[in-house]
DNA sequence: GGTTAAATTATTGTCGACAATGTTACTTTG
DNA sequence: CAAAGTAACATTGTCGACAATAATTTAACC
């Protein structure tokens, strides 16, 4: 499909940030029309991935520290929510799931060397299974098909070694603890605390750059 | 403008909730071409007042008493957010303006009957111009551009009668204070207990019907 | 008469062409 | 030679027409 092979492409950074997409180029490119190409594009303009200005077209989004600052402060106060209404939501069932992929990631060999502590997508990556676990379709539709596209375009751009591979490890483990003890309240505050520490993370390493 | 005029439309329930939208008819009505109306259409998908089905077509969202409650449970957390940073951020310039709006709002005939807190568009709404100083563009775009409208949707659709009018009204305050002192903690707690309040009120409308 | 199947109608999806706008290259002028 | 104006070009915006799919009506059968 179109409109996911060129997100992709714009996530993996195959079409860089902030260059001007060509729709008769593209439309070239998939052999189809520019209408059925332009169906795509306004729909990665809906997912915050292109700009659009009038009558000079469609533009992949410029990525800075700021814009991932302020993607970390909506996703702070979002996946708080999230992580609130999964200890109220979440099966028994579903908590156990959540559980056995934190497993998965304690043997993956990165980890254990503390380089880096890789997300996955889609069911792969706690954070996404937390707030598929809200149950709540709004935050569902805001976090996992927007933002995390954004996200993942940041990992891609920036890189995603991190020095905070163990501690975020153990800090899902606490997190998933207050989910199962249903304490909506504090899986809410280390959830936040959880993202809180890698924006700082990030703050800090703009700051001795 | 086209985009406009529908979602104006829209909001204001003159296209009613769930109908599914023509486009032979629409573009008719505007007298422009169903492409152009297409354009419009699909920027209307995003901004999540309309939902689309392949091969069926454009249908208006359906609101329920369910997706209100999520949406107050989104609004919670990213205003909630947005009054923490607007204490950082806004200037005392803003704080001032944001002072003389609540003073025009406490003429209202309406408030001080008690009857209703009336919520106006854009700059005249305390929320809205909270938002706004937050500075965070992304939280500016979700609120703003997004969940906005779907709020004065819902607001058209119920009716906008609240007996927490007064009480509405006093908590403004408090949360102007908290932004005025610089208290950034403070003021997304306060917040987030009058949107939180808010909804439990709806919770309870609804559980008496 | 009710139910299924086929044919008709209407709607959405896709396409190529033209119009309007923006960009670039060239020419002219000071 | 630089700068401004102009002309040529490329790109986006808009349109109507046809193809593919869904919805409706009609017809046939039990």
């Amino acid at each position: 499909m179109v409109f996911t092979d060129l997100r992709q492409r714009i996530v993996e950074g195959n079409i860089s940030t902030g260059s001007k997409l060509s729709e008769p180029e593209l439309a070239k490119y998939y052999e189809i029309s520019r209408s059925t190409l332009r169906d795509a594009l306004s729909r990665l303009e809906g997912s915050g991935l292109l700009e659009r200005k009038a009558n000079i077209g469609y533009r992949v989004v410029t990525l800075s520290t700021g814009q991932l600052l302020e993607i970390f402060r909506v996703r702070e106060s979002l996946e708080g929510m999230a992580c609130r209404l999964a200890a109220q939501n979440m099966t028994p069932k579903q908590i156990e799931d959540l559980k056995q992929l934190l497993e998965v990631h304690n043997q993956y060999k990165s980890l254990q060397q503390g380089q880096a502590y890789i997300q996955e997508e889609g069911d792969l990556d706690f954070h996404f299974c937390i707030v598929m676990g809200s149950g709540n379709k709004l935050l569902i539709r805001l976090l996992c098909e927007e933002l995390y596209y954004l996200v993942r375009m940041y990992r891609y751009q920036f890189g995603m070694a991190s020095p905070r591979a163990k501690r975020a490890f153990s800090e899902h483990h606490h997190i998933i603890q207050a989910i199962e003890d249903q304490d909506g309240e504090l899986a809410e505050i280390l959830m936040r605390r959880h993202i809180s520490a890698s924006r700082k993370n990030v703050e800090k390493r703009m700051n001795t750059l």
